[in-house]
DNA sequence: AAACAAACCTGTGCGC
DNA sequence: TGCGCACAGGTTTGTT
């Protein structure tokens, strides 16, 4: 579900209301949510700890502890964090709670449906061992300040599929299935071209197409689509979906051109969507 | 190296 | 109203 621009929204409401708070207890429902370690580990790793501040590279929220440790949050498809006033009823699905010392009386909540989500207290100083996809992670456009010169690389030294390219978290980090058709979208690219066999222009057309749609959907708070799934720590949605120009528009007439209705693909397993005659 | 399918789970929406 | 199926923002693993 939340792709960089939602993380990004979390983190940024991390950062406001939970960084400088020492957590006063851990609660974990479900032990699936903290598989790679233990329900043990999480709970000894963040008792008594404060959380300093909230990074994040990719997908990976990252908050660094005073003890040294530093707690990794995922959300995965389904996942979702929200700051509640101690005392009050956590939704279905909530699978660790922590509670803070201080005022105001707070949770913070992990809630989950489809379990893919996890968090876990890691060693940074082991992050190889450790977090090994994290040691892994590609290029971040927004923190690492992808330029056209590091994107043009990444492609030309591939033979790739676009969207299979652009969904690898070990080239680019960040993107995801929304983000990556509307910045097809938006670079007038099909998602099928093979990376590098793009020009220079095309490629400075999907770099600037990639920095614009995330900056522009974090601005918005991200997307909160139908299932309003996606909310952001006070439980508030996004409004990028609005300016959505083919991400699940299968079949709707192509907003840019007026002209040429969005098709449906499959493509790097995923349903892949865009307009054939702005995109080439 | 890259494409593809399946796996991990739960919920929702659709056709019948 | 109910049932079965397809599908969903992600990532890993194993197979061609």
């Amino acid at each position: 579900m939340p792709e960089l621009p939602e993380v990004e929204t979390v983190r940024r409401g991390i950062e406001v209301q939970v960084v400088g708070r020492r957590v006063r207890r851990v609660h974990v429902g479900r032990e699936r949510t903290v598989r790679r370690t233990s329900r043990q580990a999480l709970i000894d790793g963040l008792t008594d700890a404060t959380i300093t501040a909230a990074n994040r590279r990719g997908k990976y929220l990252l908050c660094p502890l005073d003890t040294g440790d530093e707690l990794m949050v995922h959300l995965r498809m389904s996942g979702r964090l929200l700051v509640a006033d101690a005392g009050t009823e956590p939704p279905p699905h909530t699978h660790v709670r922590l509670e803070f010392f201080g005022e105001p009386a707070q949770e913070l909540w992990f809630v989950d449906p489809r379990t893919f989500g996890e968090m876990v207290v890691f060693d940074p100083g082991n992050i190889a061992v450790e977090m090994p996809e994290l040691a892994k992670l590609g290029v971040d456009p927004i923190t690492d300040g992808m330029s056209r010169g590091q994107l043009s690389r990444l492609l030309m030294d591939r033979r790739r599929q676009l969207k299979a390219l652009l969904l690898d978290q070990h080239v680019v980090a960040g993107i995801g299935n929304i983000y990556c058709d509307e910045s097809l979208h938006r670079a007038k690219i099909r998602p099928d071209r093979i990376s590098d066999t793009l020009t220079a222009r095309e490629v400075g057309r999907l770099h600037e197409a990639i920095i614009d749609t995330l900056t522009a959907a974090i601005e918005a708070g991200g997307s909160t689509l139908a299932d309003t799934q996606y909310v952001d720590i006070e439980g508030q949605g996004g409004w990028f979906q609005v300016h959505h120009r083919v991400y699940d528009r299968a079949g709707q007439r192509c907003i840019t051109c007026g002209k040429a209705d969005i098709v449906r693909i499959v493509s790097a397993g995923r349903s892949t969507c865009f307009c054939p005659r702005c995109q080439r």
